[in-house]
DNA sequence: CTTCTGACA
DNA sequence: TGTCAGGA
């Protein structure tokens, strides 16, 4: 399938289908025409780089972590990287720390919001009737 | 009409 | 990433 099939099936926009293969995420063949061709299999592939990127991690983390998800079940003691492992360990307390931030910002949102709908109750109770006009 | 590369008021 | 250009 062309690239815009693919954007419409894996939903990720063809600017960034056209990305991942600079970074080398993803090889789809040519056509002929110079047309990206892309194999079906790449649909969920698309969308685990996405993810994988709106997790924040940095697209040389992808590349280094993609073989090992393609790795159908179970992993070879023999073929461990050390050095990957440690990278992967990096990445996972980077993960954390943007986790405690998200959490922290999602909170004090959440605060805010509690504290308008109060705000909001409490007019409306005041203001009975058409409740607010123009 | 779809895709390609390169570039950025 | 969006988006536009200029070409195939």
């Amino acid at each position: 399938m062309r690239i815009g099939e693919l954007a419409k099936l894996s939903n990720t926009p063809t600017r960034s289908l056209r990305y991942y293969e600079e970074q080398g995420l993803i090889r789809p063949s040519r056509l002929d025409n110079g047309y990206r061709d892309y194999q079906p299999y790449l649909i969920d592939r698309a969308v685990q780089i996405r993810g994988l990127i709106d997790s924040g991690i940095p697209t040389k983390i992808i590349a280094l972590i993609l073989p090992c998800l393609d790795t159908p079940r179970g992993i070879v003691p023999e073929d461990i990287e050390p050095e990957l492992v440690q990278i992967l360990a990096q990445e996972r307390d980077r993960m954390t720390q943007r986790i405690d931030f998200l959490t922290r910002n999602r909170d004090s949102i959440a605060t805010y919001i509690n504290a308008a709908n109060d705000a909001l109750a409490t007019r409306a109770d005041s203001d009975h009737g058409t409740g607010t006009p123009a």
